[in-house]
DNA sequence: AGCGTAGCCGAGACGAGCAT
DNA sequence: ATGCTCGTCTCGGCTACGCT
């Protein structure tokens, strides 16, 4: 889904193919990886594709934003995306993109283990505001290993950590793995935007409790990763870090509850 | 409430670079 | 020479915000 490399500020390279090859005024690279961003994240603010699609691009920033917006033009003339408004703020800084039925269609063809519950017409308001949420998070992920240089990020959307885990038991947002001179870290990743009960939060705990529990990880995984939750502000993280440490500790014990960390995006 | 200003967005025009 | 792709510039429309 998106992955930085130690040295490097580019994205992975991913083929263009099949119906998305053909001839337009716009990069066939830049409209694949829109596809699968869209389709990985839900949805997608403008800004975020932007920096999504041109991470080490030496363009100003009027550019950027006209490249992005033929991406998007062209995913939009075949059918492919549409615009969706966010919720929270009524400006025109709320739009977002998000795939059209034909869109999950398409991309579902190309990738087997996309879930057939996503293909719908329109996405859900919730699902829009957390979907922002989770690209914020991927985003400042990305640019923390960017800053950093020397740390290999791999961000894997909520399809591809349920593949990698082996297991329905818990569906984290993403997965991600953090490489740094042979020192390896591993999260699920979490995206709170505030609006979820705490009775909610802790029942997603004990899912995670419950895959810990299975063993079914332990195939691809050595070691349990950490389970990362990203929520709006330092109050409210440290709330959900004692509900977490509460009901894992209760279900789990002292080991697993460690795993769980809570944090703001402000931080 | 009405007005002016700043900033953002989408779209079109244009030119540079490249392949044929 | 021609056509294509891509980046830059610019303009009109729209919204947010501050001031009166």
């Amino acid at each position: 889904m998106l992955r930085v490399t130690q040295g490097s500020s580019s994205d992975s390279a991913e083929d263009a193919s099949g119906d998305l090859n053909t001839p337009s005024r716009v990069s066939s690279l830049r409209v694949e990886r829109t596809l699968r961003l869209l389709a990985g994240f839900g949805a997608l603010r403008r800004d975020q594709l932007e920096s999504f699609l041109l991470t080490d691009a030496t363009l100003t920033s009027g550019s950027r934003r006209v490249v992005t917006h033929r991406t998007l033009g062209e995913l939009r003339e075949r059918g492919l995306i549409q615009e969706v408004a966010l919720p929270g703020r009524p400006s025109r800084a709320s739009r977002g993109y998000a795939l059209t039925e034909a869109g999950h269609r398409l991309y579902a063809a190309r990738d087997a283990a996309y879930p057939r519950r996503r293909i719908r017409p329109a996405p859900s308001v919730v699902l829009l505001d957390h979907a922002a949420a989770l690209a914020e998070i991927a985003i400042a992920f990305r640019d923390a290993a960017l800053a950093a240089r020397d740390i290999a990020l791999l961000w894997e959307c909520d399809w591809e950590a349920v593949a990698r885990i082996g297991s329905t038991a818990a569906i984290p947002d993403a997965f991600v793995t953090l490489e740094r001179g042979g020192w390896l870290a591993r999260a699920f990743v979490e995206a709170d935007r505030s609006t979820e009960w705490y009775s909610a939060f802790g029942n997603k705990v004990r899912r995670y409790v419950e895959l810990y529990r299975a063993d079914e990880w332990r195939a691809a995984l050595a070691t349990w990763p950490l389970v990362l939750t990203v929520t709006t502000s330092d109050a409210h993280a440290r709330s959900l870090a004692r509900v977490a440490e509460r009901v894992a500790r209760a279900e789990g014990g002292t080991r697993i509850a460690r795993a769980f960390r809570c944090t703001s995006l402000d931080e």
